[in-house]
DNA sequence: CGCCAGGCGGGGG
DNA sequence: CCCCCGCCTGGC
């Protein structure tokens, strides 16, 4: 991987194994988004939003090139390198998950499929607040919830193209109180957020520790949380935690497992078993999609 | 209208 | 201990 910069933007030429189409579009990240005027139809290749406080816009121009808008070399250092997970080598642990799994004929076709997903790392406190959210829900709701949420209790970033919010601070949700919250339409996830806030608020829960804990022990102490149970959990670990051995099982993973993996319990997807689970995910979604265009 | 959407918590068996 | 139901809300 080649770094550059032009003054203005970042040039990442190079790259391998990433796609941000497929990065942003595997249900991780709820705050990016193609410009509005792109089609549906076209390859997404610019996507946008606000993440770690600031509003930062990607585009993929080609396979092997990413440029990264309006940003320093040492922004992309100590930020979006961590957050795009471009310092971790998925060549590696693609060939490593194949290993561990005797080379897998579903799981090969689903890395074939879903080759360029890369499990960001987000901010944790984002990541926990976001999978409460998430629960008994769906993307495009989730996504709306969380803008209304950013622009009632974030913080104001204007840019160029528009006024974007940063995600509300724990003590922000905190202070606000259920009811505000509730104003947001999250329906019953008020008072789940509410918990959540608090209790990360007062240290009661703290987050920072959670990252130094094994993953069984991350899970328990999250699940001190109201709202948070075992999948719940186990998405905020992988996306906010960097925990790479959590297995969040949802109906579509309950769909894989049945259909491939009937008589194997979680340990056959190896040490990697959340990457792992992220691919059948994305593949199983793809098969899902393309019956429905066929029909 | 009813059902469902990337679950969880509480109650009853 | 496990199973099962209700839950806010919006879209179909």
């Amino acid at each position: 991987m080649i770094i550059k910069s032009n003054g203005r933007d970042v040039i990442l030429s190079n790259i391998s194994d990433f796609d941000i189409e497929k990065t942003f579009d595997c249900g991780q990240c709820f705050r990016f988004d193609p410009p509005e005027n792109t089609l549906f139809i076209e390859k997404r290749t610019v996507f946008s939003g606000v993440a770690f406080g600031r509003y930062i816009e990607f585009e993929q121009p080609t396979p092997d090139t990413l440029i990264i808008k309006d940003c320093s070399i040492e922004e992309y250092e100590s930020i979006w390198k961590r957050f795009l997970a471009l310092d971790i080598d998925y060549n590696k642990i693609n060939s490593d998950i194949l290993c561990e799994m005797q080379d897998d004929s579903h799981m090969h076709t689903a890395i074939k499929v879903g080759n360029g997903i890369r499990i960001l790392l987000q901010d944790p406190w984002e990541a926990v607040c976001s999978f409460i959210i998430s629960q008994n829900n769906n993307i495009p709701r989730i996504k709306k919830i969380i803008k209304t949420l950013s622009m009632m209790f974030g913080s104001e970033i204007v840019t160029p193209n528009g006024v974007y919010h940063t995600f509300p601070t724990p003590q922000s949700l905190y202070e606000a109180g259920i009811d505000k919250i509730a104003e947001a339409r999250v329906g019953y996830r008020a008072k789940h957020i509410y918990d959540a806030a608090k209790k990360v608020s007062l240290g009661q829960v703290n987050l920072d520790e959670i990252k130094n804990l094994t993953t069984e022990d991350a899970t328990k102490a999250l699940c001190e949380i109201n709202g948070i149970g075992p999948k719940v959990a186990a998405c905020a670990l992988l996306f906010g935690f960097e925990k790479y051995d959590v297995f969040p099982i949802d109906v579509w993973m309950k769909k894989v497992l049945l259909k491939y993996y009937p008589d194997k319990d979680i340990d056959f997807f190896g040490k990697y078993r959340g990457i792992a689970q992220q691919y059948l995910f994305y593949y199983e979604r793809y098969i899902a999609a393309n019956d429905s265009l066929a029909v």
